[in-house]
RNA sequence: GGUCCUAUCGUCUAGCCUGGUCUAGGACGCCUCCCUUUCACGGAGGAAACACGGGUUCGAAUCCCGUUGGGACUACCA
């Protein structure tokens, strides 16, 4: 296997838990998890939590449940960034003493005007600066008198050009980003600030997430200058598309993962339609498990424009699944018993399942036949009298089976005489409709087996009453 | 508005870096047919795309420039 020979390949997944893990998020997981395990590096969880407001455990639990459902095991972590206060708080107050941060005491609705008044400049909206140079003893005064305030990094006005590996050079102009918050207070840093801190401090090689972080990278590229970081390498993936091709959204579809898991979608599914939304290997393959796609996994080959998210052929894919699971592995996951009726009803099932949760309706009528409208039970034009005919003979003809004569094989011989006789579909046609209740099922011989002879029996005379009622 | 990213069938994509083998390949979806009592599975086939305009070149889906379209970002959220 072509590995990059072990150069210290640490990636991260940075969830912050403030939702439930999104379908985007659960993406990117899977690209860190394919890069690092392609190359023998590690994959880090870190739970993202400085938010204090939006944030909340049971988010936090839905994201790590969730990752472990899909087989996304992560090497370190959950790191959690509420455990690691102090270390930002240093480096906040390092910045503060090398006069590269500051603090500002201007308030959110000065803030808005300076920002309305640029955008109607048509001019990016960036800081003033107005607090940048505020003598000391006028910083200690108001901060003594508890007036409230936020740190902002000196921003240099600079050009920062980095190489993305997905997209090559990108290059912003730092003198439009204006002096950015770090932190509200040492104790309580920000987002871009804490990303650049953790970074180092957990030694991430490779910084892999969404597109609608590109924005960001200059601000943090130039925080890592400051502080002396180094800069880890970048990987901006495309974003997860609505068919209306603006980010996935909660408004147009199902964003997280524990929706789909409600639904009954496979995590194998989910991970190879993911890894394709973007990504494709060489070969021209649809299916592959988790093992196949690190094997396969580069960077390179990875998508810059934007992926439509296709439910269709998730279910396309989560068919190819379910299809592939032998009977009784499908019963525990359905949370069936595997008794020998079940694995019969399953087999049946098997292929036209999309989703487990369709299992239910699916194969409902195995266990109770539903009502339905004798007139269901006509072929065609067949008049009523010669189907009742028909169904007579098919019960008699039964009737003198053993229970274990009643396997597919043997019953589609038994039949080949009668259906000769009188038709395939006038005998076919009102048996199976009188065994199922359902417009569409599988085939008569099927459901007899997996009904045995009694109920099979029990059925056929119901379909009979039916029609003798009403001629 | 500004900044940045982006552009092959309806959708996911192969091909693009290293121009000719592209009459542009595969998959989902759609249509037709086969199998078949129905539905599904399966099998065979079909319709369907290089956004546009300039260059460069003997030759461009592939390289360059522009236009247009799409998207993201633009917080004391992450």
């Amino acid at each position: 296997m072509a590995t990059v020979k072990s150069k210290n390949i640490r990636v991260r997944i940075a969830p912050s838990p403030t939702g439930y893990l999104h379908i985007g998020t659960a993406r990117t997981a899977l690209f860190n998890l394919l890069f690092a395990k392609h190359n023998n590096g590690k994959f880090v969880l870190r739970i993202e939590d400085t938010d204090l407001e939006r944030s909340d455990k049971k988010f936090e639990k839905d994201i790590i449940e969730s990752l472990k459902w899909l087989g996304l095991a992560w090497d370190e972590g959950p790191y959690r960034q509420s455990d690691r206060l102090e270390i930002y708080e240093k480096y906040v107050n390092k910045l503060l003493n090398e006069n590269l941060a500051y603090y500002c005491f201007c308030s959110k609705e000065d803030l808005e005007t300076e920002r309305q008044t640029m955008l109607a400049q048509g001019l990016a909206p960036k800081y003033s600066g107005r607090c940048r140079d505020l003598k000391s003893e006028e910083v200690k005064k108001r901060l003594d008198a508890g007036a409230s305030h936020v740190i902002r990094f000196k921003t240099p006005e600079a050009r920062v050009t980095f190489k993305d590996l997905i997209r090559g050079e990108i290059s912003f102009d730092a003198a439009l980003l204006g002096d950015m918050t770090i932190a509200k207070d040492p104790k309580i840093p920000l987002y871009n600030f804490a990303v650049v801190v953790d970074d180092e401090e957990m030694k991430i090689s490779h910084v892999i997430r969404g597109e609608d972080h590109i924005a960001n990278t200059p601000k943090q590229i130039l925080l890592q200058k400051a502080l002396g970081f180094k800069t880890p390498q970048y990987a901006h993936l495309p974003l997860i598309l609505d068919p209306d091709r603006s980010k996935m959204s909660k408004r147009y579809s199902a964003t997280s993962i524990q929706e789909y898991r409600d639904q009954g979608y496979l995590p194998q599914a989910i991970i190879n339609f993911l890894a394709f939304l973007g990504w494709h290997p060489k070969e021209e393959r649809e299916i592959m498990s988790l093992k196949e796609l690190i094997k396969e996994f580069e960077l390179n080959r990875v998508q810059k424009a934007g992926a439509v998210f296709n439910i269709e052929k998730l279910g396309w894919l989560n068919m190819q699944y379910i299809k592939s699971f032998d009977n009784s592995e499908l019963a525990e996951t359905l949370g069936v018993a595997a008794t020998e009726e079940n694995l019969k009803i399953i087999d049946l099932t098997k292929p036209r399942m999309k989703k487990l949760s369709e299992f239910k309706d699916l194969a409902g009528f195995f266990f109770n036949l539903p009502e339905y409208d004798s007139k269901k039970l006509i072929w065609k034009t067949t008049p009523i009298s010669t189907t009742l005919e028909n169904l007579q003979a098919v019960e008699k003809l039964l009737s003198e089976l053993t229970e274990k004569q009643f396997s597919k094989e043997n019953l589609e011989s038994v039949f080949s005489e009668i259906t000769k006789e009188r038709g395939r579909g006038e005998v076919l046609w009102p048996l199976r409709f009188a065994l199922s209740g359902l417009d569409a099922s599988p085939g008569p011989f099927e459901i007899m087996e997996a009904l045995g002879k009694k109920e099979t029996l029990k059925r056929l005379q119901i379909a009979i009453q039916k029609l003798e009622s009403r001629s």
